[in-house]
Parts: structure tokens; sequence; C-alpha cells
DNA sequence: ATCCGCATGTAAGTGGTTACATGATTCG
DNA sequence: CGAATCATGTAACCACTTACATGCGGAT
């Protein structure tokens, strides 16, 4: 459901290939929201059986051809119905914080290595964010809203080295 | 896998039936790790069948027999293996902020009061952790290691809120 | 009497991951 | 000449959710 509404909403953005929806999903919503590429596929014929989207076989001059899909009326309904529900809830799932819980059947050393590794790849994270907002305009409200949904990963990746420093010193 | 390593490392601190660990996966790993009562009965029953874990049937005593599940030598090795192991990659989804990634479709009301829904729910939820938190005792490394995970929600959960008053801020 | 907590599970469906498979063009 | 990017998809599998189903004992 959310996965199908998310590539409506991309869709009503402008009209994209299946390819241009997996980008989308490793950059932009990438940051709330994973997908692969074979579910991709998978919801956007869906949508197309569900009359929500429709395909538009555009050429490929010297490429491949772009399977083009569009929003139709009744998809950007069916969006908006979305946009105005509940949110499912927040599913928690950390494999980090997992091994954190049951860190004290770990030896000293390899609990440390756990942490610097999770700091590192954290690190890396939000050096990504902070260039992406960056290279980032805020022209108009809903440009502003996109952005804000990056300020919020970059808020947590932030918290989340507090707490390792917190960690870190304890154990010192 | 982490499901089944989750439950291992439960069963290390204590034999459980697959009511008690659901218990569990509602309260002490709840903040990093949801499990639904079904999951949870079918990979105990697969930790049996590998020789991870196996039952010991308990005559209720006014009460219905209690299938309670040990862990086995077996089952501390891969318990102990899994937690050298690389932590699998964390997967983000987030079914608020995709909503607020297409706020702009909605009216300023309906976004308004998205976002009062999500800071209600998050309030909610930080006092709950807070109340935990207070309730639990540190007293060696690994009851200490385990309450860190809950700072870590609880971390996480300030973070949120102090986000939701930023984007009230912009709106006003 | 009725509800709540304890305790067990099954069945069907949905959603997500991994591996397989192909082929053209462009850049170094 | 080889690697990367664009572009498409299928098949098999695994994980997770929702709904259904049962029954006892203790408290109100």
């Amino acid at each position: 459901m959310v996965l199908s509404r998310l590539i409506l909403g991309l869709l009503a953005l402008a009209p994209m290939t299946g390819y241009d929806l997996k980008r989308h999903f490793d950059s932009t919503v990438g940051h709330f929201w994973a997908a692969d590429k074979a579910q991709i596929y998978r919801t956007l014929a869906q949508l197309v059986t569900d009359g929500l989207a429709d395909v538009e076989k555009v050429a490929g001059s010297g490429a491949p051809d772009r399977q083009e899909h569009h929003i139709t009326a009744a998809g950007r309904t069916a969006l908006a119905e979305w946009l105005a529900s509940e949110p499912e809830r927040h599913v928690e799932r950390d494999p980090f914080l997992a091994r954190v819980f049951f860190g004290a059947d770990l030896g000293d050393d390899a609990f440390r290595s756990l942490l610097a590794g999770h700091r590192e790849a954290t690190r890396a994270r939000l050096e990504r964010f902070e260039r992406t907002r960056a290279e980032s305009s805020a022209s108009d409200r809903a440009a502003r809203l996109r952005l804000s949904t990056l300020d919020n990963g970059i808020a947590h990746l932030r918290v989340e080295l507090a707490w390792l420093d917190a960690v870190e010193e304890e154990l010192a």
C-alpha cells in the first residue's frame, strides 16, 4: 500500500520508468522508504491493471525503449485518499540495537568494534545527507516539505552519533 | 534471521513459552524489534527442528500447559556467531514521512492535523519509554547495555518532537 | 454471568528479497 | 576491449500480517 502510493506520488511529479523510480528510491525518498527494483516493477504493473497509472512506450533514441508510466485521474484520487488517511504504524526493526541488547555476551573488543562500525556507517550516511541538503533548494512550499523529511533524517543521524558518544564514554 | 537470534537471546536469559516471548516483544525489546505472535510461534518451531532450542512441557497448575522452550548448546553457539557477525542493514520505512513528503498535496488543515496526530503518538510513546526507564535498574554491565537501547529510543523520540517543533514553526 | 489473562496454534494472503536473464550505448 | 549506465523484467523464495479458532481459571 505505502509503496504503491509513493510510486503514484512520484508519478504525479513527473512521468517515469521503473528505472527512474528506482533511482528515486535510492536518493530522494530513500531516506524514509527503501524499495527493491523487482518490487517496483511488480507494483507498477499492478497500478496499471488497477487503472491508477498507464504506460506510454517511448522509442529509445540510442537506448532501450522506455516504458513511461503516467498517473491517471483515478490515480490522483487514490493518492489524495491515501494522503488523508491515518498513517500506517511504524514498524521498528533495528539489527544494530538487537546486537547491542545482547552486547554483554560479546567480548569488550568485539563490542567496541561493533560500535565503531556503526559509527562509521552513520557518519558516512550523515555526510551524504548533508551534501544533498546543501545542494537542494527550497523554492516553494512543496519543495520545503520534501526537504523537511531529509532534515528529519539528518536530525536522527546526529542524535545517533551523540548516543554513540554517550555509550562509549560509559564504557571508558 | 534476526528474529530467530533475538528469540535465542531471550531464551538464553530464561526458558520461555511463545506467550512469554510475545510479551517481551511488546515491552523489553519492542522498541527496536517488532514481532507478531504468529511469527514467534513459527520461528520457535523452526528453532526446535534445527536443534537450537528444545521444549519441555510443564503441566499448568490451574492454567494451560506451558511449552517451555530452552536454548541448547548449539543454540548458544549460533547466538554467539550471529552476535559477532556484520549487522544486517537497517531498512528505512516510515509511513508518516512518506505523507509529509507529499504534504503539499494536502490542505493546510489536513497537514497540521497529520503533524498533530504524529506528535501525540510520539509524546505518548516517549512517556511510556521514560516510565520504563525510571523503573529499570542497571546493576551490571549486561543490564546497562540492555538499557542503553532504551536510551537510544528515548533520544530518537525527543529529536522527533524537536523536529516537529521546527516544522510547525516554519508553517507559522 | 462475563470479561480478562494465559496459552496455543493454523490458514491465507501480502509484501519484500535474491538470483537469474538480456541487450544496447557510451566512455575511457 | 571492457566496464558502467540505461532499461527491462521473471521466478523462487522468505518474512510478515491478519483473521480465525479454542479453552481454562480467576476476578468482578
